[in-house]
DNA sequence: AATGAATGAGGTTTCATTCAT
DNA sequence: GATGAATGAAACCTCATTCAT
């Protein structure tokens, strides 16, 4: 077997217990019974529990900024590249809902590296808001209140009710109108 | 209703190590050691670690759900009722700064049971500001612009960047002006 | 069971399991069963399966320096000195004959750690030697030579030979006559 | 009796490994990236880890042999022969410092069948040195001094503190003087 | 002959919990 | 109520060795 082979079915097992388990409750016997190799197997890919965890992070975040900067260059209305944005956002992250979980609802709770990387996506939206938003004069504020309203329809919305990604947008495009007037 | 002392030593001992490691990684042996008491002790008081840890969240929600009842009954403005309601919380969870991170940053992490009492407490605060909002039309979306709004205020702001409650307010009541209108 | 009832039992339970398996053989599973205690006791007492050996180590080689600092200060003859201090040494060896083995034959294979105090047992002997030949003008020939040779009576002899002690001494005398002339 | 070049690239690589690691900390995983070779072709060629340090320590005692025969045939007086086999054993053990550290420090720890080899080693270079002295009354004690002072600056000048053979050769000739007369 | 991914037994260590005092 | 030594299950991780290619 190749070595990325196993390489995947390991992120592919860990992704999925870590998703049901949460971070602290994965054993990497978990991982590696999910995944059909040995205990030492792991060991060969990451060097610990924490290091698959943090590969599986990166692998999302890298895909939110591919995101992130494509839309910063997009010439759009305001409005349409927030909606857009968002569309697309909420979709990678319906995708890969399970990794969303961990990201969203643990990630910051294992350490400083995982809050740091949590935070440091943060920044790079909220940026992305900002100069969106430059002609305002409370650029931020906007930032603040749009960044807070898309983290709950996301967390609240899709990920504990398991909404359709539809709904969701419908609902982040409503308050939207509100928040930018119509 | 009045507790021991060694029970006081030991929720204060509790508050103060979760605080500083977090839930899993704070060991029994950390909180006794601080307490100053002897291993066996905890269990006097405490089922177990998870036990000791719901304790001191009840004890914080609960004096939450008493502001929330307390502004549902008073008679203000809608954004005079809103931002004194912010107010008075962030105020609450700023002299509770420490455990308010354990609350949001960790306490979904724990377990199913950790994640219901976020959530409901969550929709507590939900249902007070559609209450609210009962004469709008998007109550719904109000609510989650505004809760969203101030999840993130506290989240980054309060907790994270540690800004004075005040700067925290002002930053609120002009994100409120915004969704609000003036 | 008081606390160095235990941490006796499991010392003696170390110095007989070492002796039999040597150190890297050793698990600390074997010892603790040899001592009829949990795992987990032995943690409680000893940080590492390096450290159980370090505490051994010490304890014998502060015994032998309390040996040196007696002869040290012995008023005899030179060759009394070295023959009754030399007794004294092999006699203490042959009690803890099997630490003793250790000692010498699996010490400075661990690490530097342990290689240090070998050395630093050794410097002292040597020193002890020099001091009490401090007339001759050999000083350090003579310490080296006898050091050489009493060593090498202990490791052959005494601990794989199993000669008994008398034997040993009778054997050092025979060469101090040689070495220091009659 | 030539070696393939994998063969010879394993064993030096072992000798550098062993030598910088000593036995029980070496991996062969350490050892076959040394000798740029996959994991698997140690394999080919040594049954095990154990059989690779066997093979080594052969390697170098078969050399010693050689000395020692050498020697028992040469016709010299005692004092020459037994400091001209001294000064060839120096030299030999300079040359290959780091086996001989191995040998020295750790081969007896290893296991029985090592300890064997160190002693049997021994017992060839105490015979050379008895048939030497065959003439004296005390042929044996003056093997065991000579052996021990000679291992004794082996160990503690040679190889410990790096001293040049020469250095060595000039104390061990001193030391014969003492030890035999003048 | 050479490769190197895979194995898995077995090691060290942790720590929530118990219980005799 | 308080103690704290003892427990032992269960976690993480290592690495000598195998074997299909």
């Amino acid at each position: 077997m190749s070595q990325s082979d196993t390489k995947v079915k390991l992120i592919d097992a860990a992704v999925k217990v870590f998703s049901e388990k949460g971070y602290f409750n994965t054993r990497v016997s978990d991982i590696v019974k999910e995944a059909g190799v040995a205990q030492g197997t792991f060991y060969i890919y990451f060097k610990s529990k924490e290091d698959a965890f943090l590969f599986i992070v990166n692998m999302v975040t890298s895909q939110m900024e591919d995101i992130i900067e494509k839309y910063r260059r997009l010439d759009l209305s305001q409005k349409d590249k927030i909606i857009r944005f968002a569309e697309e956002s909420y979709n990678l992250i319906s995708d890969y809902r399970e990794i969303a979980k961990i990201l969203f609802f643990q990630l910051m709770c294992v350490d400083e590296k995982f809050k740091e990387i949590y935070v440091e996506t943060n920044n790079k939206i909220k940026t992305f808001y900002i100069e969106t938003f430059k002609n305002k004069k409370n650029a931020e504020i906007f930032a603040d209140i749009i960044l807070g309203f898309g983290k709950r329809l996301l967390e609240f919305d899709l990920l504990m009710d398991d909404k359709p990604v539809k709904h969701v947008i419908d609902k982040f495009t409503s308050g939207i109108q509100i928040i930018l007037g119509d």
